[in-house]
RNA sequence: GCGGGUGUAGUUCAAUGGUAGAAUUCCAGCCUUCCAAGCUGGCCGCGUGGGUCCGAUUCCCAUCACCCGCUCCA
């Protein structure tokens, strides 16, 4: 069943998941603060992405680069020059386009305005009389251009200010850091480098909840490969991105591959893996062959080489950059969306249950006396389990609800600790998605959740 | 940013130009031996800022946020 993003928010919002950002002043449009339950999902979600892709993975290596950098990285990534959208507006029927996609679908595909400058742009729309395709009027406001990049300014007076940004993607991190990288853990090429960081982007965005957002995460990895071997990783990263999502419970009719078409100019492939989110199908994530384009750029502009040198046969190259990326926000609402249930009971009544992956889930297990008086032993069981699992505890209420406030927030298991476990120091363990219950020794406890948490 | 709509306890929803009411949640107590039981008591609200008015949650303006389209892509 497909879930409403009304509800998912407002499960989110009266479960500790996700706030609105700035709430109290009124909100922060596109901007939301993860809560107690939500950042323990959040990080759940990023360790076993990073176990999987640095930890487990061949020759990967992590990487966590500042979010300010040289100004001069965006100049020689593109992104001070092209990252902005040049929009105008139709006077006649107030809808606004893009320049570059108007010129795109006027000449069917022809012509790519990808180098085209404002002016340019203008002169083409002019003397090949593009229509509005809203209302077919002709009367278009100049372009007018939207930096997505964030400025902000180093420098303490305003004489001395220079001008610096927050950066719109992490990739670049990763390409100036490549020799570091390789020459301090003398890796070979093929190798990877992987970063969790957030990014910012002054978009004018409907949000859809936290699928885009102003300031977001994203996890990367980056595979430097000879060229020749690229589209082959190209390939194979494709297969492992779809297969980290299936390991996490995703339902592969909820997920399908879009190979793009259209390709910015510097790459040779690109592909996403799109979602079904509760608004549609929408990107999930990316994989790019980006080529040697990043590193060549920055050797150009920095000066330095960026050349790898191979020990075995002396060869000097520029490393091809096959580029997986993953919005961890993305994920976090696609987790979300997957893991929502609603189960109707016998009364008609509606209640909600998270499915999450038990290594995705918040708290692991929670510790419930079955009555009040049975506390303090509950309290010992909790501490003890406490030293290794995220675990909460709940005394509050019947027994039944207390099941159910943890069904609410996804926790995997539940502990009871009854009047016999005083006698024999076992406890019930009610397990999430079956309801079924089995009785285990406290001892054992460690052992049964660490096997069923493991991703 | 443009066009349309909406803003009242944590949540769902009332009422009102004259000090806002219910259900539920939550908290405390009683009761309670495994799937939202019951009883008693309690906490919490008119998005923000102006204006009109003797008086504004209510009328007007602005602003902010959210929703639906345009737009966009990690």
């Amino acid at each position: 069943m497909a879930v409403s993003m009304d509800k998912l928010v407002a499960l989110c919002k009266t479960r500790g998941i996700i706030f609105p950002g700035s709430e109290i002043y009124g909100g922060m449009g596109n901007t939301w603060d993860y809560g107690p339950v939500g950042v323990e999902i959040k990080n759940n979600i990023k360790r076993a992405w990073w176990k999987r892709f640095v930890q487990e993975s061949e020759n990967s290596y992590g990487l966590d680069a500042a979010i300010l950098m040289n100004a001069r990285v965006w100049e020689a990534s593109g992104h001070t020059t092209s990252f902005s959208d040049p929009k105008m507006d139709c006077k006649k029927c107030k809808t606004r386009h893009r320049a570059d996609t108007l010129i795109e679908a006027h000449s069917k595909g022809k012509v790519n305005p990808d180098g085209m400058t404002n002016e340019e742009m203008e002169t083409y729309i002019r003397e090949h009389e593009v229509h509005c395709p809203n209302c077919g009027g002709f009367d278009w406001t100049p372009i007018r251009t939207f930096n997505l990049m964030f400025e902000t300014s180093r420098g303490v007076t305003d004489e001395s200010q220079n001008k610096i940004y927050l950066r719109p993607e992490t990739a670049q991190g990763e390409f100036i850091n490549f020799l570091n990288v390789q020459r301090t853990t003398r890796a070979k090429v093929p190798f990877g480098i992987a970063q969790i960081g957030k990014a910012f982007r002054n978009e004018i965005t409907p949000g859809n909840f936290i699928f885009r957002t102003i300031e977001f995460e994203q996890m990367e990895h980056q595979w430097f490969c000879k060229e020749g071997t690229d589209q082959a990783f190209y390939e194979e990263y494709k297969t492992r991105a779809m297969q980290f999502l299936l390991d996490l419970g995703f339902k592969a009719e909820h997920l399908r591959f879009h190979d793009h078409e259209k390709l910015a100019h510097y790459a040779r492939a690109a592909c996403d893996i799109e979602y079904l989110y509760p608004m549609g199908w929408s990107e999930l994530n990316g994989i790019h062959n980006r080529t040697d384009y990043d590193l060549t750029r920055h050797q150009e502009y920095s000066g330095k080489s960026l050349l790898y040198v191979d020990p075995v046969d002396n060869s000097r190259y520029i490393p091809y950059v096959i580029e997986y990326s993953i919005g961890a926000d993305r994920l976090m609402l696609a987790v979300l969306s997957e893991a929502y249930d609603e189960e109707t009971l016998e009364g008609g009544e509606i209640r909600n249950v998270l499915r999450f992956h038990p290594a995705i889930a918040p708290y692991k297990a929670a510790v419930l006396p079955l009555q009040k008086n049975l506390s303090e032993k509950a309290r010992a069981v909790e501490k003890l389990l406490k030293k290794r699992f995220f675990i909460t505890y709940d005394e509050a209420g019947s027994i039944g609800k207390r099941y159910r406030r943890q069904d609410e927030i996804g926790t995997p298991f539940c502990i009871t600790v009854d009047f016999d476990t005083l006698e024999n120091d076992t406890v019930t363990v009610r397990e999430r998605d079956s309801m079924r219950q089995i009785r285990l020794p406290i001892q054992e406890l460690t052992a049964f959740l660490d096997e069923k948490i493991s991703f």
